[in-house]
DNA sequence: CCTTGACCTCAATTTAAGTTGAGGTTTTAT
DNA sequence: ATAAAACCTCAACTTAAATTGAGGTCAAGG
C-alpha cells in the first residue's frame, strides 16, 4: 500500500496517482511527454516534489478547457518542470487561459444566437440560415461550403 | 470531371465533395458509420439525393461545435437519412443543440469566473482557488483531486 | 528472509475521425 | 470507340491520448 507518513517530502507515482485522481500510466506518459518531471531513488523509482500536484491540477484543468497537451505544454512552458510557481507565473499563465477561454466562449455564443434565430424559423431552407451550405448555389465555384468558417479539423 | 447539369436530381460522390467541402473520403467515412446515405447507380456508383448536403451541413457544424460523429448520429436520429427533414424536426434538433451549447457556454464561463479569481490573488497556493488540489490535505481519503469536476476523457 | 505489492521499461492495443494507396471498374468526353 | 477522369472496395496508416500487458526489479512488513 502507499505510505501514509505525515508530510513526505517526496511523493511516490503511486501517491500522485492517488492524490490527483491521474493514473499511473497517464503520470508516466505525461512524463514521457515532458509535462512533468520527477529524480529518481536510488532504485530508479520516480520521486515528485510536492509542487508536481499543482502542474497535474494545471494541465488537467487546462485539458478539461480544451486545450491538447501540445497546447498546455505551450502554456505550461514558463515554468519549468520542478520549479516552484511564483505567483506571478501564474498569473501571467492564468491570464493566457482567460483569453483563450474567452475566445471560445464568444464563438459558441455566437453561434447560439445564429441558432436561436433557426428556432424561429426553422430555417434549413432559407438563405439567411447559418445552417444552410452556402455553395449549394454556386454549383460551379472553386470550393464548396465552408460551414460557418469553422471545418472541422484537417489531417 | 464532375458533371455540371443544371440541376441534376442526384449527384455523385464527387458533387457532393465539391458542394460541401467534405472530401469524398470522408463522404464515404460517414456512409460507413450509417450518417448519411445514397443509392447505387447501375453501375455501383453512389448516387445521392439534393438533402445530403443538408444532412451533411448539419453534420459538419454539430462537429465543428464539438459534438462527436455518435453524438450527432443520436441528433440525427430523429431524421433518417434520405429523409427530407421538416422545419419542426429541423426547430427541435436545433433546439437541442441549443440546449447543449448552452450548457458548455456555462460551464467555461463559471470556469472563467474563477479564473478571473486567481488572476487577483496568484492563488494556486491557496485554500479557495479552483486550481488548487483539494485532495493533497486529505491525503488518506478514498479519491484523489476531482478537478472542477470536469475531468478529461475517460478509458 | 522472503513474500507481496508497488515500480520499472517497452511494446502493443484502443478510439476517433479520417486519409492514403493498391488494384480494378464505370462514366464521360472526344 | 477509346482514353481520361471518376468511381469502387478494402486494407493499412495517421495522430492524440492514453491503457494494457509482459517480463523483470524494488521495498516494506511479518
Amino acid at each position: 500500500m502507499a505510505k501514509a507518513t505525515d508530510a513526505p517530502s517526496f511523493l511516490s507515482v503511486g501517491e500522485v496517482a492517488e492524490r490527483s485522481g491521474v493514473p499511473v500510466s497517464a503520470l508516466h506518459f505525461y512524463e514521457a511527454k515532458g509535462l512533468i518531471g520527477a529524480h529518481r531513488s536510488s532504485g530508479n523509482q520516480r520521486r515528485y516534489s510536492r509542487d508536481v500536484l499543482r502542474r497535474i491540477a494545471i494541465l488537467r484543468t487546462a485539458q478539461s478547457l480544451g486545450f491538447s497537451l501540445s497546447e498546455i505544454a505551450g502554456l505550461l512552458k514558463p515554468i519549468p518542470p520542478g520549479r516552484q510557481p511564483t505567483a506571478a507565473d501564474v498569473r501571467a499563465m492564468v491570464a493566457g487561459w482567460r483569453a483563450a477561454l474567452q475566445a471560445r466562449i464568444d464563438g459558441l455564443t455566437e453561434l447560439r444566437d445564429k441558432l436561436d434565430g433557426c428556432i424561429g424559423c426553422g430555417c434549413l431552407s432559407h438563405d439567411d440560415c447559418p445552417l444552410r451550405n452556402p455553395a449549394d448555389r454556386l454549383a460551379a465555384s472553386g470550393r464548396g461550403a465552408v460551414l460557418l468558417g469553422q471545418q472541422p479539423p484537417g489531417p
